[in-house]
DNA sequence: AGGACTGTTCCGCG
DNA sequence: GCGCGGAACAGTCC
């Protein structure tokens, strides 16, 4: 999502913000109407746009937001950003759970610094060590314990049952005892996930927010399917509330 | 009709 | 301290 915006933004001047939830009004978004883009970036699950008036604007999509170019319709729209030479970038989120801040480039460490954000595990390429001592010290289920974000920053529970799957690892197994070979595994389980969807979404649609869009996906939203490794059932369990997607055959 | 949903934050229990 | 359930945010899809 960052870098559709920054390929669809940068450089490029706003004429005007329209904000048709009102849930966006208020953010101080009519701020930014008059100045250019310089670039778009990411940190964590935030997407932060920098103008050059100082100010920055930053996106979180949390579950169903995502930022689109030239929407056919207007309906969807929460927020319009209209820009030259012409082009409109829409947030569009069905289930209203994303944010939009607008304020002063100088405060976005402050803003982050309050978000306990952990370490980016990409792009760096990061190795077993790395993430072993990283996520030291938490007992729990590893496919929860890579979801914290005060840790290792950005891991989400798409990211963390794809990355496993990957890996090779039971989703269930506790971090604590995980081998430095399967740290490893799970090290370029991680990046190979990342890797995959960047290049499955590098153009301006996002496939994976749509609806039926787990196509890009090996396990996730795929009970009750073939695993693609082995042929057996991949199965879904609840871990921490949330949906966890394996096949018990590839991790023995 | 009812369950599930990619995220975060808070409360409360054990 | 930690794990985790549940709730809340809100709406759609199957």
């Amino acid at each position: 999502m960052a870098q559709n915006l920054d390929r669809w933004l940068g450089g490029r001047r706003i004429l005007e913000v329209q904000t048709p939830d009102e849930k966006f009004q208020g953010v101080g978004l009519d701020a930014v109407v008059g100045s250019t883009v310089r670039r778009a970036w990411r940190r964590a699950k935030y997407a932060v746009v920098d103008l050059d008036c100082g100010r920055s604007l930053v996106f979180h999509y949390r579950m169903t937001g995502k930022t689109v170019l030239d929407p056919e319709g207007l309906r969807r729209a929460r927020l319009r950003i209209v820009v030259e030479p012409f082009a409109v970038v829409s947030f569009e989120d069905v289930r209203r759970f994303g944010e939009v801040w607008c304020m002063p480039t100088a405060e976005l460490s402050d803003f982050f610094d309050r978000k306990s954000l952990g370490p980016e595990p990409w792009p760096d390429v990061r190795g077993g060590p790395w993430w072993a001592e990283a996520l030291a010290g938490l007992r729990g289920p590893i496919k929860t314990v890579m979801m914290r974000q005060e840790r290792v920053a950005g891991v989400g529970n798409i990211i963390a049952s794809e990355a496993l799957f990957l890996a090779g690892i039971d989703p269930r197994v506790s971090a604590v005892n995980l081998d430095d070979e399967q740290w490893s595994r799970l090290a370029q389980g991680v990046r190979t996930v990342i890797d995959r969807t960047l290049d499955a979404e590098s153009g301006d649609e996002i496939a994976y927010v749509n609806a039926g869009g787990e196509g890009s996906f090996l396990v996730y939203g795929h009970a009750g399917e073939p695993c693609p490794r082995c042929g057996d059932e991949i199965v879904r369990i609840v871990q921490a509330s949330r949906g966890t997607f394996y096949c018990p055959s590839c991790v023995g």
